[in-house]
DNA sequence: ACGAATCTCTTTTTT
DNA sequence: AGAGATTCGT
């Protein structure tokens, strides 16, 4: 089925005091004569589309928008009219795919009550809406009705590598992979287990569509992840998944099910196509037929299949639940005609699409770019030219983006941009809190909250010298066994090597354990932990200065929070993406470009775009050209990255790619244009030569003279 | 049982 | 090119 069939197919030219079909609760214009109400005011700004939607009722709503159709506005809107239509704020469920989209979200529900009532109530209304992802929304709900089905409140959260961690530790405890034995090392062990409960299948099923060459594993990985469920039970520790898991099952039980529910009127969710197999079942299990709930999402844009989302969850929406009313909302406020002329062509390629033509009001602008490079220091040349030309006509810095499919495809443009003093942010990729020394600090604190987190536990062992896995899993088995009391540990004889440092640590542990009342200085915990750990740090790492500074920065972060399970549970969850939010509140008027991956993109705009390494190998991805849903997958990766773009758009396509020392010696390889760049594609493109514009600009070389390559390098880790 | 040295393999996206 | 696993020496 096609859900844009339903939708008009001449664009909805919208005029203030028409009348949109679905609009029936409030009367706009037409007739009026008297000054319209507040509300109507709000309302009115809105197109047909968006107003049908903000207004619905409580039957199931899916709101197709396409990119930059304001769907946010419209989200905001329709939390803002529920409230306003009297319906309680804390019984509002607002589900997005970060917390910054929730937030954001919130502030313009806010903006929207202050207009519409008086401003002090419309605050702490807006406050008093449950937004978050699904995972931390799950991690509140669990803490506080996880009694009902028998789960610590104390659970404490393991992130993707602390479930790797312990998936490890479990493999070599079970002999698993001994002696020459090919089985599936750590990393596939934990993306198995997980597409099995995100998707809700059996572990057959998803060895053969989805892991093949584990096949013959499968009795070995039962065991494995039967222990591996086990553990966690008596650790008191919930991965990502369970936290879904956990929450669904909430739902499901007799006694917890109706408590939850009872908790909720109308529940929105963002980003609906991103969603998986076990999101929806929850959904399900929270709005039983669809009742009071609200999706919002694009189908073109789902770009997160490795994490088990299914593009069904949008496109069966309307089946899974009868008496749905489907709204798709067409026009862009977004980009220009001439930018959304080739995305449109772009997504236009894909094979199932719902039939939905984006067009917008601003035919006027300039025709997106297709940048031929040499090689890609020829592209970096480009874009630091191009965005400081763009500068100097005044676009900020923070409007202009350079986005990529794979984190490490901006290394050598953050070179270039250090060497030219160029701030800039970036997103995606490796993040502050899974680094090594982060991820150590940490493990005192989580093991201080709850002593039974045996991945803590052997993490902060294993830093003490002399001490390896096999003690350290006698260590955590003796608190275990003692129901985590720390006492336990007091007749432990340490190894003779860490003599000094265990009694250290037997303190330091205690006096963590005693901080526990209503108020906690988390900050000044950290701050004790982190002299404990500095020396330690310094014999283990290189670059000690540098890491020791994103210490001190995970301290300031860290003022914020009174409450350690809170602190613990809200860095996992939604750590801080960049270091813009590490730097804290100020220097608000300083500017910086934004680098980020694509998937990190998502949602956001920016004046001027540049998407670079539009070659055949980076978009689509190599590692991405399995099969053609995989490919179709690509194709909405570089849609989402273009139709990023307002006023402006670039796309680099370097024609040499050079190899270091993979082999012997140096080499090089010609690249293919991106597959999805084709002619038809390029027909609405303006072509340049990096090299042309290059040629007008003094001899950059010159500049790089007394910098060495190791200069730079240093230079860009400590950028952080 | 730990920890240093050697070897081997694999390359994405992230709540 | 760098992490991660395996092996070897203490």
């Amino acid at each position: 089925m096609v859900i844009g069939d339903d939708g008009p197919a001449e664009p909805p030219r919208v005029e203030i005091g028409m009348r949109s079909p679905g609009a029936a609760v409030v009367e706009i214009g037409a007739g009026m004569s008297k000054t319209p109400t507040p509300i109507e005011t709000v309302l009115a700004e809105l197109n047909g589309p968006q107003r049908e939607a903000t207004c619905h009722d409580m039957s199931p709503l899916l709101i197709v928008a396409g990119a930059g159709t304001g769907k946010t506005t419209t989200l905001a809107h329709r939390v803002a009219w529920l409230i306003h239509q009297g319906t309680d704020p804390s019984r509002i469920l607002l589900l997005t795919f970060t917390r910054r989209a929730a937030a954001e979200m919130l502030r313009r529900v806010d903006a929207i009550l202050q207009q519409t009532q008086a401003g002090q109530a419309a605050r702490s209304a807006s406050q008093r809406v449950w937004g978050g992802t699904f995972h931390s929304v799950a991690a509140r709900l669990l803490r506080r009705f996880g009694k009902m089905i028998d789960l610590q409140p104390e659970f404490s959260i393991l992130d993707r590598g602390d479930a790797e961690d312990l998936m490890a530790t479990l493999r070599t405890e079970l002999g698993l992979g001994d002696s020459g034995r090919r089985f599936p090392r750590k990393g596939p062990c934990v993306a198995i287990y997980s597409r099995m409960v995100n998707t809700q299948t059996s572990l057959q099923d998803i060895l053969e569509t989805a892991f093949p060459w584990c096949a013959e594993d499968a009795e070995g990985l039962a065991g494995l992840f039967a222990a591996y469920v086990d553990r966690k039970q008596d650790q008191y520790c919930l991965d990502f998944d369970d936290l879904l898991v956990f929450w669904d099952a909430l739902l499901a039980d007799a006694q917890a099910g109706p408590s939850v529910r009872r908790q909720f009127d109308c529940v929105l969710v963002d980003e609906y196509q991103d969603t998986n197999r076990l999101q929806a079942d929850l959904l399900d299990g929270l709005s039983p037929g669809g009742h009071g709930l609200t999706a919002v999402g694009d189908d073109a844009q789902s770009i997160y299949s490795f994490r088990a989302a299914t593009v069904r969850n949008i496109l069966d929406f309307p089946e899974q639940h009868p008496g749905t009313s489907v709204i798709p909302l067409e026009q862009n406020y977004r980009s220009t005609q001439p930018i959304l002329e080739v995305t449109n062509r772009v997504i236009g390629q894909a094979r199932q699409r719902h039939d939905k033509t984006l067009w917008s009001e601003r035919v006027e602008g300039e025709q997106p770019v297709l940048v031929d490079c040499t090689d890609e220091d020829e592209q970096s040349d480009f874009v630091v030219e191009e965005i400081l030309a763009r500068r100097e006509q005044g676009i900020a810095l923070r409007d202009q983006a350079v986005l990529f499919r794979a984190s490490h495809h901006s290394v050598a443009l953050e070179v270039e941009l250090a060497q030219r003093n160029i701030p800039f942010h970036k997103y995606g990729g490796l993040r502050f809190l899974e680094t090594a020394h982060v991820k150590d600090l940490m493990s005192f604190l989580r093991l201080a909250d709850n002593p039974r987190d045996g991945v803590a536990a052997t993490r902060m062992l294993m830093l003490l010298p002399g001490i390896g896995p096999t003690r350290a899993g006698r260590l955590v088995a003796t608190l275990l066994e003692a129901a985590g009391k720390l006492t336990a540990w007091d007749d432990v004889k340490p190894p003779a090597a860490a003599l000094e440092t265990w009694g250290r640590l037997l303190e330091l542990l205690k006096r963590l354990a005693r901080d526990d009342g209503a108020e906690q200085n988390v900050s000044a915990q950290l701050h004790l932990v982190r002299q404990f750990y500095t020396p330690l740090l310094k014999d283990r790492y290189d670059h000690a200065a540098s890491r020791l500074r994103d210490l001190e920065q995970l301290e300031q972060l860290a003022t914020r929070y009174t409450n350690r399970t809170r602190f613990l549970a809200e860095i996992t969850l939604d750590p801080p993406s960049s270091t813009q939010d590490l730097a804290g509140e100020p220097v608000l008027d300083d500017d910086f470009l934004i680098l980020s991956t694509i998937h990190s993109a998502k949602g956001l705009e920016w004046d001027s775009v540049f998407v670079i390494h539009a070659a055949d190998g980076n978009i689509p991805s190599d590692m991405a050209t399995g099969d053609a849903e995989e490919i179709e997958e690509e194709r909405r990766l570089l849609y989402v990255a273009m139709t990023r773009a307002k006023n402006r758009l670039f796309i680099c396509h370097p024609h040499r790619y050079y190899f270091h020392g993979r082999y012997r010696g140096d080499a090089h390889g010609l690249s293919q244009r991106s597959r999805f760049l084709n002619e038809d594609v390029l027909a609405w493109c303006e072509r340049r030569n990096a090299r042309a514009c290059a040629d007008d600009e003094p001899g950059a070389e010159q500049i790089t003279a007394d910098v060495t390559v190791a200069d730079i390098r240093r230079r860009i880790k400590d950028l952080w």
